[in-house]
DNA sequence: AGTAGAATAGTAAGCGCTTGCTTTTAATTT
DNA sequence: AAATTAAAAGCAAGCGCTTACTATTCTACT
């Protein structure tokens, strides 16, 4: 292996000097020194050793990213976001999967970013358990949640979730729609509770109370749209569903398909996420837009101030914008 | 930060002791120690130091892939074999993107995984430059493309492309198809050029000579398969297309439902990949279907080897098994 | 009781790099 | 030409960990 001593030796200087050089420390030495260091460098295919540097250095450029694999998929966005933005900083990104699911696999893949010293941990839908919450904290490293929120202390961005469930909901209601099913969520964590609470409201404004087999329960899976519909039926007196995802507003649809009623006509329905997915189907799926790039590109701002000793967004909760993007899934109730 | 020597101090025993009782390295210690050990380490809230394990052993248990983000969407299901066959033997998974594309982003990628002692690269339809093909090879740590074929030495492990296009083809040769179209694959790479000579080769078996407007390239997109559909027209004379990804059969079968065609009856389809996104459209679509998952564990399994120091497998280039899933796109030719 | 030999534990070197401090060299001033 | 100062390079410690080697116990057998 070729070390900076190899290189000071070759060129007749100190490690020190070589060192400073190619970590571009400014106002240490001549042009010629420089020349002749980089040149030796190349020759000798010179790769630095980061394990010594970040063992003499306790900090790194590298960003991680912990990333469950969730069945809706915009964490590709969002991991475009993080690139992008990270890149302009001269950041590096790694990325870790994770089953949300399990603490253990969990832990693990926390363990794996923990154990070196990156300069900041990105959890993207991750529901952390309380033990693993404790292990990041106490690891002193800055880290933010991503794209899911929590109605505890810690930092996160994310989309306004009731917002989302009211606004989805609303554009229908202001469509003519009355019946209106929320298909897909899962009733347990932050997310789906607060999305319902947005639904409701809407509802609650024109004096509508759901009746209860209109919110049909799920993971936010294509399957789940498929269960959704089968329950509501093939003559539901719904007219309007509110897809707790993507996927889940395809199941609906497809399942609607097979139904033979007609989308939007006999049936709209508003997705969740706006990711490709509306766009590759027929008709294309109107649906409440989250901004994921941006929620990837404000991660690693917080990441920088936090590097930066910027102590106060240390337990920032941010909301991002959020839009509806109107597509051919809607069309207003002819009742 | 605390150290081996702060729990050394403080169970009493050499900093060595701690070490090894940590590694878990075998008839150095008795249960006693082991026990003190363990129990200081955790009430002390002690996390190891990689950086410094690493430099000293100039090797970890960390598999790095690098992933190129595609425009199909199967490196998910890679990534969930690599990643269960990797927790198997112990073995941690980082991930780092590259836009495949740019040879300075490629570089910087690569550099973040060659900087450290990772044990093994996995390269996910990645098509490498050849300056970092050759850092990639200086860099001395094993490594073995996935998902991608190439013409040279270098080790992969992929479908067999050719093959693919034949048995695509030949499907719908079977069916009774003469017709055929090729839509959305790139030209230039070899998987374009080897899909396509498969795709003459079942052709040329029942003596029909492609006409030139029958492939289409594109970039194995849904806008690619659009675009093909478009091509070819509301009236074609094609009754069957092979569509050079799933997603590019989507376009493909989106476009022909625009043009008022019913697929299969009018159209039959069979895509490339057998991703899940087959079966989220109506029709479900038939596909060649790749075993993307198996790559994955493929390729740890090659890592270990290499890591191991089996050479043999050094530049082993090998195919994983493909089969055709039958779904709903294709149907007997009426002619 | 003495001692060989196994079982445990300790000592210390060193992995490759960064960086505070010191020394040398060059440039500038008087 | 000597003295002052600035620029450039070197010295050496040390980051936290592993491991070959050495030292100390403990066990068991003569």
């Amino acid at each position: 292996m070729i070390t900076i001593k190899d290189i000071a030796k070759r060129v007749g200087v100190a490690p020190s000097t070589v060192s400073r050089v190619l970590g571009n420390k400014a106002d240490f030495y001549t042009a010629e020194t420089v020349e002749k260091v980089r040149t030796a460098a190349r020759e000798l295919g010179y790769k630095k050793n980061q394990s010594a540097a970040e063992l003499v250095k306790q900090h790194s450029n590298v960003i991680a990213a912990v990333v469950s694999s969730v069945k809706t998929n915009f964490a590709g966005e969002i991991i475009e976001g993080i690139q992008k933005e990270a890149a302009e900083y001269g950041y590096k990104l790694i990325i870790v999967y994770s089953h949300s699911a399990d603490p253990v696999e969990q832990r693990s893949a926390l363990m794996t970013v923990i154990e070196r010293p990156v300069m900041g941990i990105l959890l993207l839908s991750m529901a952390l358990s309380d033990d693993n919450l404790t292990l990041l904290k106490e690891s002193q490293i800055p880290f933010c949640f991503l794209s899911m929120g929590f109605d505890d202390e810690r930092p996160f961005i994310s989309s306004d979730d009731e917002e989302i469930g009211y606004r989805a909901t609303k554009y229908l209601v202001d469509k003519g729609h009355r019946h209106i099913g929320f298909a897909g969520l899962d009733q347990y964590p932050n997310t789906g509770r607060l999305r319902l609470a947005g639904y409701k409201k809407a509802l609650a404004e024109v004096s509508v109370t759901p009746e209860e087999y209109w919110v049909q329960s799920g993971d936010y899976s294509y399957e789940s749209g498929l269960k959704a519909m089968q329950q509501y039926g093939g003559k539901t007196d719904l007219t309007g569903v509110v897809a707790a995802s993507d996927m889940v507003a395809i199941g609906v649809l497809n399942q609607a398909h097979l139904f033979g009623m007609r989308v939007p006509d006999d049936l709209s329905i508003i997705g969740i996420d706006g990711t490709e997915m509306c766009e590759i189907v027929q008709p294309q799926l109107t649906s409440v837009s989250q901004d994921f790039y941006k929620m990837g590109v404000a991660g690693v701002q917080r990441l920088r101030q936090l590097d930066l000793k910027d102590q106060s967004v240390k337990n920032k909760q941010e909301f991002v914008p959020i839009k509806i993007t109107e597509r051919g899934s809607v069309s207003p109730s002819l009742n």
